[in-house]
DNA sequence: AAAATCACTTGCATTTTACAAGTAGTTGAT
DNA sequence: ATCAACTACTTGTAAAATGCAAGTGATTTT
């Protein structure tokens, strides 16, 4: 399916300010893990995301899904595999979230105790962080 | 004051992922707006905030402002000019959010009606980021 | 001395979230 | 062909967060 499945949710923007226009879409607890898990991990289904590690409850994962779906950060298709599953991609406007994404991951490994994989993730954006990010950025687009 | 004011509001990280974490302190529709308005508009009170455009709440600004300095993403020091008023700073925390607002930004601006002052801040930012963000940078530090 | 301003707090209704259980279509094994 | 397991959800309900209006006490202005 190529076309949105859900009657967009509307989002109210509550001002032109573009931050607070993008916290509309994705300012909560769990819109960009959503995003996370599609763009460094490879998850793509329902079950996916509801097996991370943060437990996201499947009634809020149900409703963020078409959220994203309406505001056109991500897409639903026919899976491969099996017709019981269904296809998440990020789109283009999802995929344009990755600076986003590693802007928050730098800054938390800064200031939090991260994960190891993190870490060794940032030394290599402290190298070359443009040509890291139009890499990812090529990556995902090609699938 | 230069001390912390709240007795620390324990912020339970749902995992070791460093955008969860991030997520953990300013994943809601508010906390990057508040940080907003002390970064690009220079504001610095309560009442500051409470004006926004957006219009937030009494309550969860206090509770924001609570959380962020839990956090040590700000912090209340006594006012110049008033000893009614607090003013608010950003801490080096704080300041180091600057990419991610500027990635939201130019997100925003990509793929949403936005205001105008947002779209040659971002034809700006298309010639030299870096250097707009590191003299932003050294501007916030000053205060 | 009174009125206005400041940074909040309180009470309450509404909305969102979390948790548990259930459903309908699809698949894999017998 | 049948049944259990898996898939993507939905539903019900309790708990928590949010939004709104009004209030409080300290300070500042008049």
């Amino acid at each position: 399916m190529y076309f949105c499945t859900v009657k967009p949710k509307k989002i109210i923007p509550r001002s032109d300010c573009p931050i607070s226009t993008a916290l509309d879409i994705v300012g909560d607890k769990w819109s960009l893990l959503i995003i996370r898990d599609m763009m460094f991990k490879g998850k793509n289904t329902y079950g996916d995301f509801l097996n991370s590690e943060e437990k996201i409850a499947t009634n809020i994962l149900a409703d963020r899904l078409s959220l994203l779906e309406s505001a056109g950060v991500i897409s639903k298709h026919k899976h491969p595999e099996s017709k019981a599953k269904v296809l998440y991609k990020l789109t283009d406007k999802g995929i344009d979230l990755l600076p986003v994404l590693v802007e928050l991951i730098e800054w938390s490994e800064k200031y939090h105790i991260v994960h190891p994989t993190a870490k060794t993730f940032v030394k290599q954006l402290k190298k070359d962080k443009k040509e890291i990010i139009s890499k990812l950025y090529e990556e995902l687009k090609a699938t």
